[in-house]
DNA sequence: TTAACTAACTAACGATTGTTAGTTTAATAA
DNA sequence: TTATTAAACTAACAATCGTTAGTTAGTTAA
């Protein structure tokens, strides 16, 4: 029950399709024909069209939030743990940009696990938020409101899936350095 | 307040649903369910399911380029021009959060108009780029990536059709004010 | 009144959907 | 050798898709 590299290829061809025109507009036809074969022999490796897409979101869901597990019992300060965040975001995100695209895209399509992902996400901003108002309280961060602070960078770390692709030359550090800057300093001089 | 036609409601409904479950997932006998007639009689007023994308889609990206030329035409210092940029972002997001969901997930679905959708938003992302580098030139933006800038800042504003509907008692201005000052001056004190 | 128009309807179309059943082939294990 | 297994295949299924054709009822214009 280990020889899973077969199902691997397909989900992995299968979140690239998904990237390209959404999970709905998919068949499975679109992904034999990527695989070189024919849609019936899909069913020797995976059970559903539904579980390709559970076993692509759910996978980066979990790692989402244990990788924000160890941020939040560190003992780094409210600015350190936004930066350890935004490098999770680059290093999750530039292993599977493909499957980043039907997280962030087709998790309403779960049916099944959809509760327990959207479980995982409300879990996952709840903690980002705590780390924000605590910024705020040790005068670390700003006291602008903080949902417009999370909503901006969880924004632009969301996004990232849709940009880290284009970057042919991507240097995940470099990358994490700046776009930490840009979100921390801001822009203006 | 002139009556809306019966073409634009069925536009309005439509894009509500293609929110919910994205354009491919949606069909005709949804639409026309929400209408409260048969999918048949749609076509009384719609020529497609594409149509009524495209009606969607092209409306707002040619209200985005009309906004951004009145912006690079001004007067302003870049700041300035780029917290005119967050308030167009709000302005027109707010006005139609559903319609922006399909602009920014199912664009790709738009097959005639496509290539025309993709000049104004390659145009659009290259007149905020200049805009970004002029204002490193005059140093009122610092000089970190101009991609990392032109990506943070856009991903924010692509996002807000996700954030202002949570947000029942909207202020544009004032969320414009709070998110330029996130984006321009960081969230660091 | 008559004619034209608007906006709904029923019925059905060919195509495509995800999936199942049963079969075949080649490689491996006994 | 024989048996087993993995992984492909053909054929077909019921359901659903966007859309068309033709009809009907109510409203407006002449």
């Amino acid at each position: 029950m280990k020889k899973e590299t077969r199902k691997e290829e397909i989900i992995k061809v299968a979140a690239a399709l998904f990237k390209e025109k959404g999970y709905s507009a998919v068949t499975m036809r679109d992904i034999a024909t990527d695989m070189d074969m024919k849609a019936a022999s899909l069913y020797n490796h995976i059970s559903s069209k539904q579980d390709i897409l559970k076993d692509i979101i759910i996978k980066l869901a979990e790692a989402f939030t244990n990788g924000l597990t160890k941020i939040k019992n560190s003992q780094a300060t409210s600015l350190e743990k936004m930066e350890a965040i935004v490098a999770l975001h680059i290093k999750i995100t530039s292993s599977n940009t493909d499957g980043m695209a039907s997280l962030n895209n087709d998790w309403m399509h779960l049916e099944e696990k959809l509760e327990y992902y959207l479980k995982l996400r409300l879990d996952y901003e709840d903690d980002i938020r705590f780390i924000i108002k605590d910024g705020v309280f040790k005068k670390e961060i700003t006291a602008v409101s903080v949902d417009v602070i999370l909503f901006s960078v969880l924004s632009t770390l969301r996004s990232l899936y849709l940009w880290i692709p284009k970057k042919e030359d991507l240097n995940p550090e470099k990358l994490a350095k700046e776009l930490s800057k840009v979100l921390i300093n801001g822009i203006a001089i």
